[in-house]
DNA sequence: CTTTGTGCAAACGATTTGCAGGATG
DNA sequence: CATCCTGCAAATCGTTTGCACAAAG
């Protein structure tokens, strides 16, 4: 949150990523951004005012903020991609009637226990998605 | 689990299906798998012998079981759209080496506790997707 | 006999790829 | 200045659609 254009200047550097315009304008969008668009929503932002990037720059340029750890996938959809930068883990929830999707808080369950766990098995992380209504369907 | 051919015919119908020998050998096969399979891996699998159904068909049938409840997507690498006959609601373990999916029962976890979530949002199911390494990568 | 499903092939939408020119470190 | 990125257009992959024929209830 409330990262400046050097802060995300080095970050990008610091995960060995060189800075272009392309590749800083996706992901200073994606951390403004807390609705987890898709590659194409993505490129809609990016160049309403006049032209950003490509479509195949955009899809590049997720694949090497994924590699570096600094963007994830969001999958809840079937065929649809979309992409967060808030990789603090958190869960979801999903609107099963206008499908609005809203995140939730990390700490707002009790940690999960892997102790029972088939032996062999490491976790390494998880994520919790909750399906339902939001208030705005349900009224 | 063990369903009988009869129990099958009898449970489309029960749901207002059509029973047709496509649709049929579609939610039979899933109910043997637990693989989670895609709809091309259910295709190949059907006409390894002989041919019994079309793309098209595999479709319109996971989609038809799907409304009646029969059968869920499993969303778990992006663009991969897999399928699970086993409602019975249970979590993923997905490994991040080779791709293996192995369901986790659902009572291995304490159920969440949804009081805290934000009042207004309704939820009618959860499930956890764990990430990490399977045993046969790990050695 | 009416309704719904099937199979084919064409259409589609999202993502990937090959390649020539351009920018980064 | 060597390496890596960008943009374009063509290619690819999974899924959907239109339509004529066949099968289910």
């Amino acid at each position: 949150m409330h990262q400046q254009t050097s802060d995300i200047t080095q970050l990008l550097k610091s995960k060995g990523l060189r800075v272009t315009p392309q590749r800083f304008a996706v992901f200073a969008s994606l951390l403004k951004r807390t609705d987890h668009p898709t590659a194409d929503q993505l490129l809609q932002d990016l160049n309403q005012d006049f032209p950003v990037s490509s479509q195949a720059t955009i899809y590049s340029s997720l694949q090497a903020l994924q590699a570096a750890g600094l963007v994830r996938e969001v999958l809840l959809e079937a065929g649809i991609t979309r992409y967060d930068a808030h990789v603090e883990e958190h869960h979801h929830f999903r609107c099963r009637s206008c499908g609005a999707i809203e995140d939730i808080p990390w700490n707002l369950f009790s940690p999960l226990d892997f102790q029972q766990l088939r032996p062999g098995l490491q976790p390494d992380g998880y994520e919790v998605t909750i399906h339902g209504v939001c208030d705005r369907c349900s009224s």
